[in-house]
DNA sequence: AATGAATGAGTTTTCATTCAT
DNA sequence: AATGAATGAAAACTCATTCAT
C-alpha cells in the first residue's frame, strides 16, 4: 500500500505537506497565528515536531505556505484566465465580483484569515512581502479590466473595487448571517452595469 | 504632593488606569498584542509589574479596556454630533468621508488596530461583542444619512460605504505611502455630491 | 535577614551573580560547555531558569562571564605583583612555577577550563582574542624575568616554560593523580636554578 | 561491478568504516563534535543515516573511532618502529621531536583535535579511557628511551618532554603563524644533544 | 544493503502571574 | 502603594536513534 518508487514517494510528500498547510491554515484561521503551536498542529495532523520540522523550517515558513495556499484558493476563484476568455470587460468584472461573492460565502473562515493575517501578521516582513504582491497583482489586473472597459479613472477604480471588496469580507465577518451579503453583490454588479450604460 | 482625599484618591487612580491603557493600546498597536509583555508595558509607563496587576486582573483584561478606548476614540472623531448639527445630510457624508480619511492618516496604527483586533481577536467573545456594536451603530448612522438624502436604497449604500471605508483602511496598511489615498478620497467624496446632482 | 536598601540588593544580586558564574563554570569544566544545560546549571544553583535569565541574557553570555571569571583568578595567583616586589629574578620564577603549580592542584578543573576553552570554543572570535591577549601577556612578563636573569635567549626560553606549563596541565588532567606533580615541579625548579649556578 | 566473495565484502565494509571516520574526524575538528550531527556526517559521506547507523553503534563509538584514527596517524609518524631500529637513543629522540614538529605543521587541524578530545570530551568515560591509555604508551616509550641514554631521571624526563610537546602545540595553535615553531624545536634538540655530551 | 520517514526527549528561551518585602 | 525577584509552564526548534519498506 506505501509507495515504493521515488516520483510514488515524492508524491506521497507533496500531499502530505499539502495536508498541513490546510491544517494549519485552519488552525491559523480560527485560533490565530501565535495562538497556535507548533504542537498543536503537530496533533492535528497527528505526526510528531520533529517531522513536521522537515516540511517546513520553522514556523514562519509554514505561515508563509498558508498564505500561499490560501491566496492561491481565492485568486483561482477569481481570476481562472480560462473561464473569461471569451468574455467582454463588464462580463469578467461580473465574473470576477461573483467569484469573489463566491469565496466569501463557501470559504468565509478562509477568507477571513487573509485580511487577519494581511494586518496582524503584516510586522513579519516576508508575510507582509507575500501579501502586497498579491494584492498588487490583483489591483493590476483590475486596472486592465477597467482600462478594457474605457473608465476615465481605471486605476482609482480599481484600487476602490479592491477595497470594496476587502471592506465586504470585514463587514461580513462583523455581522454574520445578517449581513445582505446578495443584495450587496446586486447592487455593486449593477453599479457597474449601469455605469456602463449611462457611458454609452 | 500625593492626592489625599477618597476621590482624590480614585481621580488618580482613574488617570493612571487610563494612561495605563493608553500606552498599552500603543504598543500592541506598533507591535502586536501577542508581541507585546506585560514587562514592556510596565517599562513603558515607568511602574512595576506588581502595580500593573493591581489595576488589571490580567493581560486580557487589559486588551478588553484598550478596544474600548481606541472605538471610543475613533467614533468621536467619526461622527461627533456637534459638529454635524448645522449641516445637511451632503455636508455630513463629505464630513464623515473625511473624518475617516483624517482617522486613517493622522492615526494610521490605531486604524490598523481596530481592525486587527476586530477580525483577529473576534473569537473573544466579549470582544466580538463590543466590536459588532460599534459597526451597527455606525452603519445605522449612515443609514439615516442616506434616508435623509433621499437615497433609493439607503441600507444597501451604508454598508456600501462602511465597507469601503474598512477596505481602504486595509488597503492603505497593505500598500503604504504608495496608496493614492487623496485621490480615492476626493473620488469617493465626489461620487455622493455627483449623485446628488444627477438626482436633482 | 533580607536586604533592604537599594545597594543591599545590588550587592545582592552582585554576588548571587557571581555564584552562577562560579557554578556554571564548575559544570562547565567538568562536563563540557556543550554538554551543560541551562537547566543543568539552574539546579545547580537552586534557582528557576527563568531567573538565570534575568541574570544573563543567554547562555553565551553566561560563557563568557565564566571565561572572565577563570582568567581574573588565574592570573591573580600566577603574577601578583606585590608578593614579587623585593625577590630577584631566580626567585621570581621560582614564585611563578610553584604559583602554577598550586593552582593547577586546587582548581584543577579551572585550569583544565582555560585549556578546553582555548581550543574548543577558540571558534567564537571574541574567545580567542581574550585567551591569546593574556597567552600573550604570560610570554611577555616570563621573557622580561629571562632578560633580568641574563638568559642567552629569553624569547625562547619564554616560549618553552609557557609551554611546558601548559603541557604540564594537559597531561596531569590526562593521567589524573598518578601523575608526579610534586617531583616534576622540583624538577623544573631546579633546571632554572641549576642553570643559574653553571653560568656563575 | 560489487564484490562478491566473502572477503571482498569485508574489504569493502572495511574501506568504507574508514572513509567515515576519516570524514567524521575532518567534521568533528574544524565545527567540534557537539555541533557535528550524525545528518551532517550522512551527507558528508553521500550515506543513509540508517546506514551509518550500520558502522557504528553510535555517535560515541564514532567519535571513539576517529580518535583511535587521528592517535594512530600521530603516533606512526613519532614512533614508527621499523624506522628506529637503527638508531642510538639520543638519534632516535631527535626523531621523535622532529616527528612531533612534523606532525604539528603539516596537520595542524588534526593535531588541534587530538587535544580538543584529549582535554573537552575527556568526560565520556570511554574517551578519557583510550586518551589516557595513548598517553600512558608515549610516556613509556619517551622512559625506556631515557633510561637507554643513562639518564639519571628517567621517568620524570619522559614525562616533562611529553608536557612540553603538549603545550607547543597549544602555544601553537593559539599563537599560530607568529608562533617560532622552528626555533624552538631547535633549542629542544640540542638541550638533549648537549645533555648528552656534559653527562659523557 | 540501503533509505529516510518518524519519533520523542531534550535544548534554549520567554512571559504571565504571584508574592515576600 | 509599590517593587521586582521568583516561578513554571509553554514555546520553537534539534537531533540521536529506530524501523518499515
Amino acid at each position: 500500500m506505501s509507495p515504493r518508487t521515488e516520483e510514488q514517494l515524492a508524491a506521497h510528500r507533496k500531499a502530505k505537506r499539502e495536508h498541513i498547510v490546510s491544517e494549519a491554515l485552519h488552525l491559523f484561521a480560527t485560533r490565530g497565528y501565535f495562538n497556535t503551536s507548533i504542537s498543536d498542529i503537530a496533533k492535528e495532523v497527528k505526526m510528531s515536531k520533529g517531522l513536521l520540522y522537515s516540511y517546513f523550517e520553522n514556523k514562519e515558513e509554514l505561515l508563509n505556505a498558508a498564505i500561499d495556499f490560501v491566496l492561491k484558493e481565492a485568486t483561482d476563484l477569481n481570476l481562472s484566465e480560462d473561464r473569461l476568455k471569451d468574455l467582454n470587460p463588464e462580463e469578467i468584472i461580473r465574473e470576477v465580483i461573483e467569484g469573489f461573492f463566491t469565496v466569501l460565502e463557501e470559504k468565509k473562515e478562509l477568507w477571513g484569515l487573509i485580511v487577519s493575517l494581511a494586518i496582524h501578521v503584516a510586522s513579519i516582513p516576508s508575510v507582509h512581502q507575500t501579501i502586497s504582491t498579491i494584492y498588487k497583482d490583483l489591483a493590476q489586473q483590475l486596472q486592465e479590466l477597467f482600462i478594457a472597459m474605457g473608465h476615465p479613472d481605471p486605476e482609482n477604480e480599481a484600487f476602490k473595487l479592491g477595497a470594496l471588496i476587502d471592506g465586504i469580507g470585514i463587514q461580513y465577518m462583523v455581522f454574520g448571517d445578517s449581513y445582505p451579503l446578495k443584495k450587496i453583490k446586486e447592487n455593486i454588479i449593477n453599479g457597474y452595469m449601469n455605469q456602463k450604460n449611462e457611458e454609452q
